[in-house]
RNA sequence: GCCGGGAUGGCGGAACUGGUAGACGCAAGGGACUUAAAAUCCCUCGAAAGCAAUUUCGUGCGGGUUCGACUCCCGCUCCCGGUACCA
């Protein structure tokens, strides 16, 4: 042993050394080289935002994202394993407002420090093709991409309710209206009504839908959310005549079969009819206003008693011609559907509440196919048979709705309607750190969209927000510009994107970050696209995975990549990584109980980090920060350090060719079950725990000849290989200790010989009734009845057998012998 | 309310396709080394009974299927996410 080897492990002074060779070698690019015929690989983690500091949360997510990086290139696929920044967004605004300072500085001055701070821990990104979308090169293409949706009428500009914040003069996002108030001067937010910009994401909702059939691959439960949020329901629908009036009540309804048991209409509160009604009845108008008032979202919102008042209207029924009083009812939403029911208290339980407590009439049209029902009791949901239905009598439910509705399109009152619950996305936002919306306005053209040898419309990068209006739409040389078609003096939009935009297409200019001819590269597409493996946080299960699954196909629709050689789902496999937390709660500044990956790093290394995140939870679930558990983490590879020291050694006595060879079979099994564990859905703290056991095996072993000094040798090189996926800069070091010609990290993944784990000999479980009752030595081939004979033969096992009927004998192969009995 | 997911020692969690439940780690207890401590190493560690060999019980609860159930089926309880009173 030289002196060298047997210092102890100094994390410090190995992980800036290995972090330097690797960039040197250039081992983490991927190569776009045609020549490459190595397999591509796509590993992505979700980008952060340069707030400034990596919490454990970004620690978890990118360590699980490098483990798998490394994994695959010692599988021998060429890996693209890409970082950039989602750079724009409203905390540098508020940062920069507190500061004094404009958020460009503030944001680069932060992604400096996060790299660094990525780079720390010794992550394999390809920094070539690193990106922030606040540059003019990236939201360039961003630019372009709408203008070319405005041409295919995808994106379009109308009147929205927005959320408005009168101090602080500027529209506020859902989630910063909190109880109804500004997040930042607690002033009540207004509603108010704005010119916004939509892509209409509904035209691809069925796409939408049905594609998420494909993502075999990605949890359950997300693609459970997706479909919700999509929210398909089919139905019918339905134009009622209102009575002494020309105008119709339209509504939508999912179940027509039950068209004949209407007995009262029921409108949203915002309802023209109910307005119209409410003008000369103050009590009426009364009760809207505090409906206005109750849809603001409460917690018991669900426990909201269910009320209403009549119109003193009544609607016209289409088929039966009688009449219907029109109610206004709190539990009506104005902004799904018609904003108007037909109600049919017999067959929904909410109808029949209104009725019973209003007292208004419950007509049953459909009876229950077996048992029977009794509706004073409770509303019957469920299809059935119809009845007291005139002409449509006798029809069961699923052939009543096609009947139905085709009678309805027959007299041009009703057809089939499809209704998603999904909105038209609403890009356009009142601030101004993100991209411009690349669109002039002016007084004889109208709205004209910027040319594209006009693009990029830079977003000036000195100005100082100072929590008014946006200083963009105060700057003047940005806002004043000729206009492009008639070259009049014209406006610029000063609005600027959702920065949902920016991530929804990150990933595949990722493929090509350096294009300046294209959004992206076709060819490039074709290469790398979709990411093989996608790695974040659960709560982007809608909103960001839905926006990037869309502006996917749009990509793919305006022709920037073969939608024939290129899958039309980014995202071919999804981890959603749990939350780190402290005392059971979440990780947060505000509840001051972070703990700073900076200070793990410095007292215990970055590979120590690495193992503990990686080891203390499966990748899904929530990881509980130990201290202790770190600690082990620490432990674990001090003593494969010192392992290291037993290759090559010989001791006196113990370890026979027996037990050389039992540790070889050790080592191959270990080899399995940490392939395997990777393999199933990258369960890394069930692999390291047979890395584990297996340094565990090996430390008990004691070589006494130069076979035994062979299969150590062998079991510690497998053991260093397959940590350093996990723990690079460790394994790294050991591998340079243990002679490896090439870096470790760059080695190829040991192989299982399946000859070593055939067994001589192996112990069989034997039970009664299925309850362990002792072992036996076997050959592992050993047939039933000989198994059965050494098991009666066996002393401890003999004795249940006594003065029992063998009635069964099961015999497991390798595994246990069954043996059932009853008193003879 | 509805839709998902889950429940295994003091704790985090293992368990291939129904086949030895509790791997691995943490914590705890005991011991070795040390003047002492730290570090390290060794032993014990689901519950109950027993000097012991051993036995019984045990994967949220109640049933079922099976030679055999943490695993499959039926019916519950509780917890965690998501959400839309969605016609």
């Amino acid at each position: 042993m030289s002196e060298q080897q047997q210092q102890a492990y100094n994390p410090q002074a190995i992980e800036e050394k290995w972090q330097e060779r690797w960039q040197a070698a250039g081992i983490d690019v991927a190569s776009d080289a045609e020549d490459d015929t190595r397999e591509t690989y796509y590993c992505l983690e979700m980008f952060p935002y340069p707030s400034g500091n990596l919490h454990m949360g970004h620690v978890r997510n990118y360590c699980l994202g490098d483990a798998v990086a490394r994994y695959k290139r010692m599988h021998g696929f060429n890996v693209l394993h890409p970082i950039g920044w989602d750079a724009f967004g409203l905390p540098a605004e508020n940062a920069a407002i507190k500061h004094g300072r404009p958020p460009a500085e503030w944001t680069y001055g932060n992604i400096a420090q996060m790299r660094e701070q990525l780079k720390r821990l010794g992550l394999s990104y390809d920094w070539s093709r690193e990106i922030a979308t606040c540059k003019p090169e990236y939201y360039r293409w961003e630019q372009w991409m709408f203008t070319k949706l405005m041409e295919k009428g995808l994106a379009y500009r109308k009147e929205a309710e927005v959320n408005w914040c009168d101090p602080c003069h500027t529209v506020l996002a859902n989630e910063q209206v909190v109880d109804g108030v500004c997040w930042r001067c607690d002033t009540p937010v207004k509603k108010k009504n704005l010119a916004q910009w939509f892509i209409r994401i509904t035209d691809y909702a069925e796409e939408l839908l049905n594609d998420l059939d494909k993502l075999s691959e990605w949890p359950e439960k997300v693609v459970g959310m997706q479909r919700n949020w999509i929210g398909k329901s089919a139905g019918a629908e339905v134009s009622f005549k209102v009575q002494d009036s020309d105008e119709t009540l339209d509504i939508f309804t999912t179940r027509p079969d039950t068209l004949m048991g209407v007995t009262y209409m029921a409108v949203a509160a915002g309802h023209p009819l109910a307005k119209q009604a409410a003008e000369n009845n103050p009590e009426l108008a009364e009760f809207l206003e505090a409906c206005a008032v109750m849809s603001t979202k409460e917690a018991d919102v669900a426990t909201m008693e269910k009320k209403g008042m009549a119109l003193g209207i009544n609607a016209i029924h289409p088929v039966s011609g009688e009449l219907v009083p029109v109610w206004v009812a709190n539990f009506v939403l104005m902004s799904y559907g018609t904003g108007a029911v037909m109600s049919v208290p017999a067959h929904d339980e909410r109808d029949y509440d209104f009725a019973k407590k209003y007292g208004l009439n419950i007509k049953q049209v459909i009876k229950s196919e077996s048992a029977d029902w009794d509706i004073s009791d409770a509303a019957f949901t469920e299809a059935g048979i119809l009845v007291d239905s005139d002409a449509f009598d006798g029809l069961a439910s699923v052939k009543a709705k096609k009947v139905i509705t085709a009678w309805l399109a027959e007299h041009d009152k009703g057809e089939e309607r499809i209704q998603y619950r999904l909105r038209d996305w609403l890009v356009s936002r009142q601030r101004y750190w993100g991209t411009p919306i690349p669109v002039i306005h002016c007084q004889d053209c109208g709205i004209v969209a910027v040319p594209e040898e006009q693009l990029p419309v830079v977003l000036p990068e000195h100005l100082q927000p100072t929590g008014g209006v946006s200083p963009l739409a105060e700057c003047q040389e940005f806002v004043n510009v000729d206009c492009p078609t008639c070259g009049k003096a014209a406006k610029r939009e000063t609005d600027t994107f959702d920065t949902f935009m920016e991530s929804s297409w990150y990933m595949n200019r990722f493929t090509s970050a350096r294009c300046e001819t294209d959004m992206v590269d076709a060819k490039a597409m074709q290469k790398w696209a979709p990411v093989d493996q996608y790695i974040g946080g659960v709560e982007h299960a809608v909103l960001h995975l839905l926006y990037a699954r869309f502006y996917h196909k749009l990509m793919r629709d305006v022709g920037l990549f073969d939608a024939e050689q290129v899958s039309s789902e980014p995202f071919k496999s999804l981890l959603t990584q749990g939350m780190v937390l402290l005392d059971g709660t979440k990780m947060s500044k505000s509840k001051g109980n972070t703990v700073d990956p900076k200070d793990i790093i410095e007292k215990y290394g970055a590979d120590t980090a690495r193992l503990f995140t990686l080891f203390a939870a499966p990748p899904e679930r929530d990881l509980e920060w130990h201290d202790s558990g770190v600690e082990g983490a620490s432990r674990f590879l001090n003593r494969v350090w010192v392992l290291l020291e037993k290759v090559g050694q010989t001791y006196q006595g113990s370890a026979d060719a027996k037990a050389t060879k039992a540790l070889r079979r050790v080592i191959h099994a270990h080899i399995q079950k940490v392939t395997h564990a990777f393999e199933q859905g990258f369960a890394f703290n069930v692999a390291i725990a047979s890395m584990m056991e297996l340094s565990n095996a090996l430390g008990a072993f004691e070589a006494c000849d130069a076979q035994g000094v062979a299969v150590f040798d062998e079991g510690v090189n497998a053991l260093i290989t397959m940590l350093s996926p996990l723990v690079p800069h460790f394994a790294s070091e050991c591998g340079e200790r243990l002679g490896f010609e090439t870096v470790a990290v760059m080695s190829a993944w040991p192989k299982v010989d399946t000859s070593a784990l055939v067994q001589d000999e192996i112990s069989l479980v034997v039970q009664i009734q299925g309850k362990k009752r002792g072992e036996i030595l076997v050959s592992p081939d050993v047939s039933q009845d000989d198994a059965f004979a050494a098991a009666q033969a066996d002393e401890s096992i003999a004795k249940w057998l006594e003065g029992m009927a063998i009635v069964k004998v099961i015999l497991v192969k390798g595994r246990l012998l069954n043996i059932v009995v009853r008193p003879a």
